[in-house]
DNA sequence: AATCATGATTTGAA
DNA sequence: TTCAAATCATGATT
């Protein structure tokens, strides 16, 4: 306390300089900082900090900002664009199909969890642009008084932004959870099988009948049958290579059904004009006009029809046999 | 709960 | 890519 004036007012000076810190930047006391700037002793105090700053080496170093480039933060953008929430909106690109009636639903659901992701994240981007802006001029203003340089504003403002990303990893990853469960609920359709209409394997069994010396619908006819059974080509395609497959391996069994549908189709086509031939009905005949295969039928060789896979040549030969035996005794067990 | 039926997926060949 | 074949996983039946 001896004899010294400057202290004192240097005290107050600092004493204004902490308020200032203290207080936001919507005190519009502009007087007070005007005062400020235009006292005598604010340079010498500006100095001073200048050196004390100096001396417990807070400036920066330069340059050394690695970007993490943060692996894990790519991989859920991936995944996110990948699901239809954050890519382009998504129009009428069918994306795995192969489901039920229900994927109209979690098209909905989807596109309520994008809506969702796009506010929140535009409102984090704001949020964030807003609080930069804020700390920028927040930081300009108290240059005057305490030694700033732009590089640690720009550095306050990346460590600023640094944070908010951090926020949008966590939007990013619940939105991720959201779309996977929402994906393992509805569209995997392996675990929540359901079975086709009564009326849809009618029509494809009736396809499939009706042309069993080449049940190869093209692609028009697929879409036909999806069309009429109110499911995807890709099931209409699945079903009918179901179906081959299974009838191939038990012609027997399926020898009734293929009788059943011929004979729909005869009564069918008796209806119409009587111009069908009712072939169906006859137990001679149906062995070599209601089999797919003719290869089946001893002693022919069919390979030079070019008839492509559907051709039982080498397949179980029991079975043949088995068939063979039906033929005659219409009573055979597997 | 076994077992069968059936739609979907995987694998490998052409 | 499409297909056959094997396999998986769920629904329906018994």
């Amino acid at each position: 306390m001896v004899g010294t004036t400057t202290p004192n007012t240097l005290s107050e000076l600092l004493a204004e300089v902490m308020k200032i810190n203290e207080q936001t930047l919507d005190d519009n006391d502009n007087q007070k900082k005007q005062a400020l700037s235009c006292h005598p002793m604010r340079q010498a105090l500006f100095e001073v900090l200048v050196e004390t700053k100096e001396k417990t080496a807070l400036s920066i170093r330069s340059g050394v900002d690695e970007t993490p480039d943060d692996p894990q933060l790519m991989r859920l953008d991936n995944m996110l664009v990948a699901e239809g929430v954050a890519g382009p909106d998504k129009g009428g690109s069918l994306g795995s199909e192969a489901s039920g009636g229900d994927q109209a639903d979690y098209r909905q659901k989807l596109h309520q969890i994008r809506v969702v992701y796009n506010e929140e994240l535009r409102k984090y981007e704001d949020a964030c642009s807003e609080f930069t802006q804020h700390v920028r001029s927040l930081l300009k203003d108290q240059s005057i008084v305490r030694p700033i340089q732009m590089k640690e504003i720009e550095r306050m403002v990346y460590i600023i932004q640094k944070k908010f990303s951090g926020i949008q990893v966590q939007l990013k990853q619940s939105t991720c959870e959201a779309v996977m469960i929402l994906r393992s609920r509805f569209l995997d359709a392996r675990r929540k099988r359901r079975n086709f209409s009564k009326q849809a394997t009618e029509v494809l069994n009736e396809y499939f009948y009706s042309h069993l010396s080449n049940p190869y619908p093209s692609e028009e006819a697929k879409e036909d049958l999806a069309r009429q059974c109110n499911i995807t080509v890709s099931q209409v395609s699945n079903w009918f290579g179901n179906k081959r497959i299974r009838y191939k391996k038990n012609i027997a069994k399926a020898q009734e059904e293929a009788n059943m549908y011929a004979a729909k189709k005869a009564a069918h086509g008796a209806l119409g004009g009587m111009s069908a031939n009712p072939y169906g009905l006859l137990p001679g005949a149906s062995a070599s006009l209601l089999n797919p295969y003719p290869a089946m039928l001893p002693g022919q060789d069919l390979s030079h029809m070019a008839m492509p896979q559907f051709d039982l040549s080498a397949y179980n030969p029991q079975l043949m046999a088995q068939y063979q035996n039906s033929m005659e005794n219409a009573e055979q067990k597997p």
